[in-house]
DNA sequence: GCTGGCGTTCCCGTCGGGGGCAATGTTTAC
DNA sequence: GTAAACATTGCCCCCGACGGGAACGCCAGC
């Protein structure tokens, strides 16, 4: 299939699919005109792509599972690269975690104070 | 005093404070010379982007502050819309810590899904 | 044979917060 | 007097993940 198609079959933009290849993660065989010529194994890849971006991925990180699909694993987590991403982003999500909960608690004392001195004591 | 002092008395950059100015954030009365003028209120409203910045506000969010500061009172937060602000921020940060929580269940059970797949059941 | 809708490459813009340089002027210390 | 350390404006660069649009090629239907 053409750019057009697996765009429109997966739900996003023939630009985010040249983005995607000149980053490396998306191959693209090329017809004789120049056309790019996609196939199923190509869709299984944007949308492994698309579902890590959904929960915050990084463009980049979702490459050990790209090469995980491309190395023939039925899934993209297959893999200890892909697994040891898993690991760290969920690091990388508790931490983050753990500092808005501080955030939230600073912003709220602050509103509070904020508040008080304005008379506003309900 | 000028730029360089007001920079290093702050633990910011010469370019950062001319990026404020920029923003509208900071002003800076000129000498004859031309270069930048600053005392003690400068500084203030330095600090005062700082603070907010460091917990997650952008810039433009620190405008109702400054303002604030420059309208005379003694804490950036002693106006209606500097409070205003406080309370967005507080409803995003509740926003995203619920979207985090979310997205950190969903990693923990793929790569508990991902490890049985790979017999890693300890 | 022409129009419309595909495709191609290329470059610019976003947004925040600057970095890094050049070319030039000023102040300060010795 | 001169060198170092500051200051000025202005310009282009970066990150991420594309979007917009130009200028052009290709192909199907009428």
């Amino acid at each position: 299939m053409r750019i057009g198609e697996l765009a429109s079959t997966a739900g996003t933009t023939t630009k985010a699919l040249r983005y995607y290849e000149e980053r490396g993660l998306l191959d693209a065989p090329r017809r004789t005109n120049g056309y790019r010529d996609y196939d199923e194994s190509h869709l299984r890849v944007v949308r492994e792509i698309q579902t890590l971006r959904e929960i915050g991925f990084a463009l980049e990180d979702t490459r050990p599972f790209v090469d995980c699909l491309r190395a023939g694993y039925e899934e993209g987590d297959s893999c200890p690269d892909a697994i040891a991403v898993y690991r760290r982003k969920i690091a990388e999500v508790e931490a983050y975690l753990a500092q808005l909960n501080v955030v939230r608690d600073e912003l709220r004392a602050k509103l509070a104070d904020a508040r008080m001195r304005r008379g506003e004591g309900n």
